[in-house]
DNA sequence: GCTAGACCGTCCAGATTAGACCATGTATGT
DNA sequence: ACATACATGGTCTAATCTGGACGGTCTAGC
């Protein structure tokens, strides 16, 4: 039971399946791109491999087109549903940061004078940009449904966003 | 010049010799893991690999020792001093978050009750003790040296702890 | 009909990864 | 001298992940 070649993401499609009911791949990538891919990214090609894998465990059930685009549509099956929650309950463990913006600061002595204005700016850019998709999100969404997950999203951002106004600044 | 094949650990590397002079693979990990590992995580081979490439590629320089464990030792050529200030001054990008925990809040109403509670419960453990790793790496090294990366930290499992709390209070 | 562009699926070479495995140095006690 | 334990240091591999190319299918508009 609950098998331990799953990794999260063969969680996500099976938690996508459970909020939305049975969909395609193509329909889980969009799911995915507008909600639980902005704390943990992945590829196109894995909601194409993964949905597989869960059949062969018997997690997912598939139904396939006869004839045009052959699209695979999968549901949820009782065992998958289970697997779901058994991994729902477990410990999650800490998150994992990569971070390009951060990495260049620390190394930040090694570069010309300049750098580290340029830096900040960009990612000052980058964390507004993506502090106002959040809000865009919030707006179609409501409160409910994706708000806590969404909730961090802005918490992360204002802070990134005081943090490199902070460096962008001339000391004083 | 500048390859394109470097990747970002690629230039760990190069950070880390040009910071604190000539080292070993091992040296390396050592390093990385109290400072840098904390916003990019790898794993212990890329540090052996990595540095043979760069020294393919011109960027390091590297000595053997004849006898016992054959240690290799890289240093700094200019190719790659001049390799890593042209990474420094290009764009960072957007940073990529990976979080177990906000994935599993983003599916817990498939859970049964409780669950929020525990999962609430364990990030906040989690969070609290890294808050205090960064305490103690900000006495070992004063404010200065890595201080603005790790001021970034602190902001981070501030907010998460905020967050948590927040969650795991009975809803007024 | 025709075409452009959205939709949908498959594939694969190369990079990444965890972690097992093995060897060497050093400190300590007997 | 020998045994033990632990930190140090290096190598390897199987499995997975990844980006992105490629090729089909539908629909709307002309």
């Amino acid at each position: 039971m609950s098998d331990a070649s799953l990794g999260p993401s063969s969680y996500i499609v099976l938690g996508l399946i459970a909020q939305c009911g049975a969909a395609t791949s193509y329909d889980l990538k969009r799911q995915a791109d507008e909600s639980v891919g902005y704390f943990w990214n992945f590829p196109r090609s894995q909601l194409y491999a993964e949905p597989q894998r869960l059949v062969g465990l018997g997690l997912l059930s598939e139904q396939q087109e006869d004839g045009g685009r052959r699209r695979r549509t999968y549901a949820m099956t009782p065992e998958g549903r289970a697997a779901l929650q058994h991994w729902l309950a477990a410990p999650a463990g800490m998150p994992e940061l990569r971070d390009p913006g951060l990495l260049k600061l620390f190394f930040i002595d090694q570069a010309g004078n300049g750098a580290l204005e340029a830096l900040a700016a960009e990612q000052l850019a980058l964390h507004r940009a993506r502090l106002s998709e959040y809000r865009e999100l919030e707006q179609q969404h409501g409160p409910g449904g994706i708000g806590a997950t969404l909730k961090m999203g802005h918490l992360y951002e204002r802070a990134s966003i005081a943090f490199w106004l902070e460096l962008s600044e001339p000391a004083t």
